[in-house]
DNA sequence: CCCCTCTTGTCAGCGTTTTGTCAGCAAGAG
DNA sequence: CTCTTGCTGACAAAACGCTGACAAGAGGGG
């Protein structure tokens, strides 16, 4: 999960930043507006958190713009308690889902994760993928009701290929969606990982298409 | 990857260089406006990088000569920190990016791939050619439904044929686009490829233009 | 505070597939 | 017929992905 924050107070963004990553997001912060919006406009992210009082741009021009351009990444803006004009703005300019300032953190997080499911076209945050369930909320797959004990990462990658069910993820791509930034580019971090998961949910959970990434297997 | 590189600074333009070569990027530079202009306008690259100031011809002025005259590859201008005016021109004339000096190279190198990404997935990402579906999600060409197990060098020689169909394609074009910078002079390996991806597909998938290059066959 | 466990990235070694090279051959053009 | 261009099969090198082992770091419990 890939969240960009575009938020120019620096004490927000970081407490939106740990709690984000604590909940397994990989956030990248951006605190210009103008620069928020290129970033938005030229790479996939999961879903964006965005402050309206940016500098440079202000975010319903970002937002307009993007919608405009025709990105359709799901989009929670922040505002400050009272202005509700902001709310309706917003919501005109193309939000999908808004948090009043001061928020709790749990709550923006619950948004988010409402929001992605809701792009990806899921009704629940439980998703079935042949023999297993995968859950969101409570970050666990299980099989007939048993749990299948995925650690964080491995987790991180399941859900990733759920999520993009039906196409090739090619290494660097998952590298970039469930690393940090600080990807080597010799590293076979995601090939154990791999492993590990077909360890742990069967071999023909991920399929490997040699040369292009992989895949989830034929039947999940 | 072919990418042009429009920047008249030297040292800036070495510092791009290395780092694309690197990245698996074919360069070629170009340090003059109009010189720039004409290449981008008869030779066909996957991605331009154009810097704003250039001497004899600007690169707005280039930019927009580009896209009057229908040339859709994407572009990502260089612009200096501050101008703030010159990217939205730059937007409004049909950059598809840009990224303000001074740079982190990384930075630009992940930009471009995502424009790539972008320009190649955008078009469409099933193709029926022939008998054949070209999916570029699954990365997979399969007729009625069997896929036909082609390896990644061979998968991009079909993409660039059937994206470039009713053309014929010098084996230099083919060598550009398909290889990284390392390609010699004299040597076969296109035609090998061609013969492999005949040995799969069928003979007649590919039809040779003796002294030309290849093209699509009739019917493909 | 120490020790234990769990997680995760790195590494070296291995088997397999992919790919470029080469030499000889076939075929089209003149 | 000759010359040039492209084709083919064999081979070897390189790339790719898998595995088991290891060690560093995080977290928990005593």
């Amino acid at each position: 999960m890939r969240v960009l924050v575009a938020e120019d107070d620096d004490r927000i963004a970081e407490t939106l930043t740990t709690s984000l990553e604590r909940a397994g997001f990989r956030v990248e912060r951006e605190r210009d507006g103008e620069v928020a919006w290129y970033r938005g406009d030229s790479e996939t992210y999961d879903v964006i958190i965005l402050d309206l009082g940016l500098p440079q741009m202000d975010g319903l021009t970002v937002l307009k713009r993007w919608r405009s351009a025709g990105r359709l990444t799901p989009v929670l803006i922040l505002t400050a308690r009272g202005q509700w004009e902001e709310r309706v703005d917003g919501i005109e300019a193309g939000a999908d889902d808004y948090v009043v300032k001061p928020f709790h953190v749990q709550e923006i997080v619950a948004r988010l994760r409402a929001l992605v499911r809701r792009a990806n076209g899921l009704a629940t945050s439980r998703v079935q993928f042949g023999k297993y369930l995968l859950d969101l909320r409570i970050m666990e797959v299980s099989a007939d009701g048993m749990p299948m004990e995925l650690t964080p990462q491995e987790f991180k990658l399941v859900s990733y290929l759920v999520h993009r069910r039906g196409q090739v993820i090619s290494q660097l791509e998952i590298t970039e969606h469930i690393y940090n930034q600080d990807y080597e580019r010799d590293s076979n971090a995601v090939e154990v990982l791999v492993a590990r998961v077909r360890k742990r949910l069967g071999a023909d959970v991920i399929k490997t298409r040699r040369g292009f990434g992989y895949a989830l297997g034929d039947g999940y």
